[in-house]
DNA sequence: AGCTCTATTATACGAGCGAATAATTTCCGT
DNA sequence: ACGGAAATTATTCGCTCGTATAATAGAGCT
């Protein structure tokens, strides 16, 4: 008699893969990257350890994958935000803002930055992944200010500009990281509130003036 | 025959958990805390594995009390830097330009954070610890910035000092991970200066006032 | 000098890990 | 309807992990 064996369906290539990388940030996100086993994520994703590395060279190799799920997952709002206004102060508020909004501002996405951080000084790969983000982030910065400033008709310096990037890409990360992590220190509102009168802070605004 | 057993000498008991911590953090710096195994921190320090267990309950605990001293490390510098000034001004300036300069501002500094940061959401106690820094440090933000304002003369409600001292704390955090994280993109003094200039802004001060 | 306490070593154990391989099932082209 | 490529499962391997326990060696005390 032959023994039972799982029934299974065939899937396309992209939809494994992304299963695959769904399960793993949920388990990275449940139980810290040291509870993302092979056995765990493929247990998640409803398929058998094995199959991970059909689809990937090795376990490693999904990490990366999923680390720059994360990346993206947490840059792709506010960048689409910044698209979306009419004048150049709006689309750089309503950047800022979709930075220090939920789903950016969440447990979930502060788990998993996380769990990724700690790689970036022994991986080398994820170190690459982390510098092509930031500098993405920083250029997109960079151009939101560029044409506020223009909008204005405040003439800037490129390295001023860039300067004022630096900082307020900071003062973000910062806010972000604070406020995530002792989210109930902070009220609904106040983080967001509190970002806008440090961004005019910084570029020598009067207060109101990004509102 | 006896089989020869390794010589060794006794240790005081704040000595070995000192050099079992020591060699815990070297490990975390080196390898990440997936390398951090009782196995190789104990090689470190120097003893055999099983001596870990005699001075701590079991591995998380010792992890615990390597957080701590992390922590410990990062805060002790720009606090005792805090106390040095003699106007109130100085003692600001000083704590921000302590808090992104080395050793805080340290590829293995930071290694060690983010190491750990990603267990604040997994483990009650490491929140516990994160929470009691964080905290700590704002409260020192406040007295400095108070101190600071009185020495100006400036009214300032509680309420308008707190929120200050939340953006600062951000802004400087967010120097300090990025300037540490892609250090390489900036130069000797250029975050130290570039957090001068922003706490000025964020002040509401004129350029070069705390200088 | 010998006794005793305990810090330290040595060894073993069970569990879980990532990876490799072989067996089986699905599904598409014909 | 059927044959074959390949997606998926099942099983195994060697290794390392954290912990537990027993044996041993160092050091202070009398």
């Amino acid at each position: 008699m032959t023994p039972a064996r799982r029934s299974y369906i065939r899937a396309s290539e992209s939809e494994r893969r992304e299963d695959l990388i769904l399960a793993t940030l949920d388990c990275i996100a449940e139980s810290g990257i040291q509870g993302a086993t092979v056995r765990q994520i493929a247990n998640r994703a409803g398929v058998t350890a094995g199959l991970i590395r059909h689809y990937f060279t090795g376990k490693d190799q999904m990490l990366q994958a999923a680390y720059r799920a994360v990346m993206n997952g947490m840059t792709e709002l506010p960048i689409a935000a910044a698209h979306e206004g009419e004048t150049a102060s709006v689309r750089l508020r309503r950047f800022i803002i979709a930075n220090v909004t939920p789903p950016v501002t969440n447990p979930r996405t502060l788990s998993l930055w996380a769990a990724f951080i700690s790689h970036l000084q022994t991986d080398q790969t994820f170190a690459a992944i982390h510098r092509e983000n930031y500098l993405a982030s920083l250029t997109a910065m960079e151009a939101l200010l560029a044409d506020f400033f223009e909008e204005r008709g405040t003439a800037v310096s490129e390295r001023q500009n860039r300067s004022f990037a630096i900082s307020l890409n900071a003062l973000i990360d910062g806010l972000w990281l604070e406020g995530t992590l002792t989210s109930d220190l902070f009220a609904e509102n106040e983080l967001a509130d509190s970002a806008l009168a440090s961004v005019e802070a910084l570029l020598r605004l009067k207060p109101g003036e990004l509102a």
